[in-house]
DNA sequence: AATGTCTTTCAAAACGTTTTGAAGAGCAAT
DNA sequence: ATTGCTCTTCAAAACGTTTTGAAAGACATT
């Protein structure tokens, strides 16, 4: 059933037909309830592709989600697609998914939905320092949110959490709980968020007038394995750090795992942190004092921001930060006196 | 830049340049060079959306997430998105993904993908015993694949663990470690997985001979919250079970959290198990004992069945079992004298 | 009766592809 | 010169909508 027949059948033209659906005022109220009537008993449903087709919009955004192994096991994504499905969703749009490794495959993928007029807008995730998704879309001109900034000059909207207070937070925190040696177990330095939360990290220490070299930053994979291998570094050391505050949760429980096996008391002797709140992170051993994201919530809010980018708002007025939230469980705290005696 | 446009350019037909670039074999092989040329100079990329159109194929399939609260909390779909992202992207088609409660909004989700002639194919996940909408794309011979079974006759493309004789191996497990009051901890009655499951619970018992008052299943959210309420009613009773088989792992950390309130010592004096393996898994206290089954592998298994589905396969030939594996931790194990005593 | 103004309807063009059916060019056989 | 064949190219139709520009009908105003 196609807007020809259901026409046909209605003696009308398609033009009325489609107008009458679409709650055009030209059309007379007697007229559209007849068609309305009429497209509900044969079940009329329009085809999305040729109206798309007509009307230059795909009604559509897309998302590129990254398929590397390990990388991916966070709840992070799910989450954040279903914030941005249910708002999506509400105003019609659907939201394309693909999966690419992070790589030259990756620009490909963005390349095919933003060529290809498969979508009218993006969402790029986790963005880094220098990021050549975000500088391929601004070149283009195509509407896009990312989730996370970017070193560029160029405006364009974001939804990001403030990392480097975050991060300022959790080391003066750290700092007040007596420690003088604090390591930052970090992520990937090609990601800005890692770099935002080392600068907010750095600054504490150098607010409380603490020299550098006690505040080692060291860099990994963003996993449990990689927490694991890096702690296990720090703690092997003469004079080993006091707290060891790490770029994300699932890097904490590796680094919980390694204090256990070298026999560092959590938090007696070593206090440990994380980024993120995940599920996990209320059940482990201790239970993990962490940052909190609301991801679902920013899901939602990206697609706000897209709805109104496509709306035709400006990006600059579309930028916006939010303050992680400091959930304290029981792995840090003061050093016990035994270690220092 | 479009086909017209690179036509005239060319000065050849729209026709010619259409058949060069797909690869016809009626057009000369030094046309066809000049074609693919300037077609990469120009940038040109096929419009999909009119070529869908066309052809009368989207080349996408779509799924629709479960949207309900604290359900989503395991990287169960997110996994699966990946997996099948990442196969579907190979074969050049798209994922399309919604969200909605389930309830009466989910099927209207369906009939919008379906009949607005979205998708060439549908994803369902977490099947119901009776599902509507498997009843639905059945009835308008729609082509699926269902992560899971339901109790239809009619035949279907499916993939699904086989939880009838995990839950078997469990039970009997328990029952060898000398439990003879084992409770099953299920999840919601009208998911197939849980009628499964309990089927395996029950028939381990059976075979054991043990009496069915002595193995009570109670089903309740598959989250922690309640998993902890089912687990505390039972613990509370005046002979409480010594064995709590749970649906999934997050019920079974709300088990451990009512065992650990009451006073239970695990595994001396209650053993726990839980489905799933999700990360967190390894490292509750004690770790737990529980299946697994690979999620991302059965993503990219359900896009190879749609494949061939698209591609002309029978549904019946395309249901796949798979057996999930034991992962043997810490949370389960013989009673200790004690208790007994 | 002619003109103007709404209101309501319509035929045709457009969106960018693929596919259909036909035809032109080149050449060998008659 | 005509016919038949192959190779290559083309104009036009089709996919199912929305939008454009025009026209028909009703009614009031001149």
């Amino acid at each position: 059933m196609d807007l020809r027949e259901l026409a046909r059948r209605l003696n009308l033209s398609v033009t009325t037909v489609s107008r009458a659906l679409n709650g055009f005022p030209e059309v007379k109220e007697s007229t559209r309830r007849r068609v309305v009537e009429a497209a509900a008993e044969y079940g009329y449903v329009p085809n999305r592709l040729a109206r798309s087709l007509q009307k230059g919009r795909t009604e559509a955004v897309g998302i590129v989600l990254p398929a590397q192994f390990g990388h991916f096991n966070d709840p992070f994504f799910s989450e954040l697609l279903v914030g941005l499905g249910e708002r999506l969703h509400q105003d019609d749009l659907d939201l394309i998914v693909t999966a690419a490794p992070s790589g030259p495959e990756e620009i490909v993928a963005y390349r095919r939905m933003v060529e290809g007029r498969r979508v009218d807008a993006m969402v790029v995730g986790r963005t880094r320092r220098r990021d050549d998704r975000i500088s391929y879309l601004l070149d283009r001109g195509f509407p896009f949110v990312a989730h996370g900034r970017t070193e560029t000059e160029r405006p364009y909207a974001y939804l990001d959490m403030d990392h480097e207070h975050g991060f300022f937070e959790l080391g003066r925190r750290l700092i007040g709980q007596g420690h003088r040696r604090i390591a930052l177990i970090n992520g990937p330095e090609d990601l800005n968020l890692s770099n935002l939360r080392k600068g907010g990290f750095q600054r504490a220490l150098a607010t409380e007038g603490i020299p550098e070299d006690s505040g080692p930053v060291l860099t990994g994979d963003m996993t449990e394995q990689g927490g694991h291998a890096i702690a296990g570094r720090l703690l092997a050391l003469a004079e080993p750090p006091t707290a060891l505050v790490c770029a994300n949760d699932m890097m904490a429980v590796g680094a919980l795992r390694a204090a256990r096996q070298l026999g560092f008391e959590v938090p007696g002797q070593l206090s440990i942190t994380g980024y993120d709140d995940l599920q996990l992170s209320g059940f482990t051993e201790p239970p993990l004092t962490t940052l909190r994201q609301p991801i679902r919530k920013a899901g939602r809010c990206l697609a706000e921001k897209l709805l109104a980018l496509l709306a035709g708002s400006s990006p600059t007025d579309l930028q916006e930060l939010w303050t992680p939230e400091l959930i304290v469980r029981e792995s840090d705290g003061p050093l016990k006196a035994r270690s220092v005696a």
